[in-house]
DNA sequence: GTCTATAGCTAGATAGAC
DNA sequence: GTCTATCTAGCTATAGAC
């Protein structure tokens, strides 16, 4: 989006960037999914990203607010790539749409490991200022799951209802996973989730 | 525990209790819940209790991280009596515990608007200072529908499996209930549960 | 673009009057 | 037991040098 501009910026006088974008949100989006918003402080993300506070804020003018909007932007572009289009993709059997699909939210969740935004985001205090991003996400995987049903020949309604019953398994799991510290929790919930569609 | 206390030095000098601890106990935790342990404030505990900050620490000497500590042992005690208790009474025909289990945790959760400690106080820095409470609560909740799966005469490792099921489906449609804002979906989670074992 | 230094505020926590 | 007033540390955010 702003490459070019940054391109040119380099060129004229500026510093070069310390740390790129792909890996400043990634230091941003472990801190907030693991910490929540209220939570994470700016000395936690300066931390985890090398950035002092005050780079961050050039980076991101309207401080941690803007910061926790990117990474839910960064989010639902990696769903969409990497979890929708894979659960989506006609030009795949359904069955291997789905193993490639489960494969995949394994990595997003690091095994059970990671949590994520629709918990540590949504408390009272950040449900306030994310409520659409975090809205449209949760819809973008149940979308996802739609396809997947539709391709397996459900009904509408029958896709709608597995996919929600997905998103609690894996939203579900992930909190016991970690109150418990056991991630076979969250492993289990995946292969539950792949056994709806198979029989 | 300190009743007996409290109330002889109620004679002997001081002024009463402007709160009962009951329903001090409800304050704290109608914020933590739905704060969580960083995002609430002093302030908002104070606000929602009626009690300045300073008599917040005369009834809890080691502060915000007491308050929290009781709130979790107090719902130790609500589980025990009106979830564990109601599903483990081997005097009630098992659907019968059933039904009134679900109707019970239907209020337990004020039928889904009520977000859960297991979720709101085990971000990282919360997990950390509640981490035994937390894996106990679970295992209680736990041991609850294990019992029930029992009086069900399903086998112990069928009671357990299904036990994790109904706490991934509790936990998971709380927090997208909360995220989407439709309790729908934890009351279908809870007509799900049922079903489990009505069949 | 990144940094040090610092402003301004709110957090959690205490002291002491009543 | 509750309160007002206050302390210190940490927070978010900004100014300005390089």
């Amino acid at each position: 989006m702003i490459g070019k501009i940054q391109f040119i910026a380099i060129f004229v006088s500026m510093r070069p960037q310390k740390v790129v974008d792909s890996d400043l949100i990634d230091g941003l989006a472990r801190v907030f999914r693991s910490l929540g918003y209220e939570g994470a402080s700016l000395q936690d993300l300066s931390a985890e990203t090398g950035l002092k506070k005050a780079s961050l804020y050039h980076r991101f003018p309207n401080g941690k607010q803007e910061m926790a909007e990117s990474v839910l932007l960064h989010y639902g572009q990696v769903v969409e790539d990497k979890i929708f289009s894979v659960l989506s993709d006609e030009q795949v059997e359904p069955i291997d749409r789905l193993k490639a699909g489960i494969e995949q939210i394994k990595l997003f969740y690091e095994g059970g490991k990671q949590m994520c935004v629709f918990r540590t985001l949504s408390m009272d205090k950040g449900l306030q200022l994310f409520e659409n991003s975090l809205k449209e996400g949760v819809s973008q995987w149940i979308s996802a799951f739609v396809n997947l049903g539709l391709a397996f020949r459900l009904s509408p309604n029958e896709a709608e209802q597995l996919a929600i019953k997905n998103m609690i398994d894996i939203q579900g799991s992930l909190v016991l996973s970690h109150v418990m510290n056991d991630v076979s929790i969250f492993e289990n919930a995946l292969k539950n989730i792949a056994e709806r569609y198979s029989t």
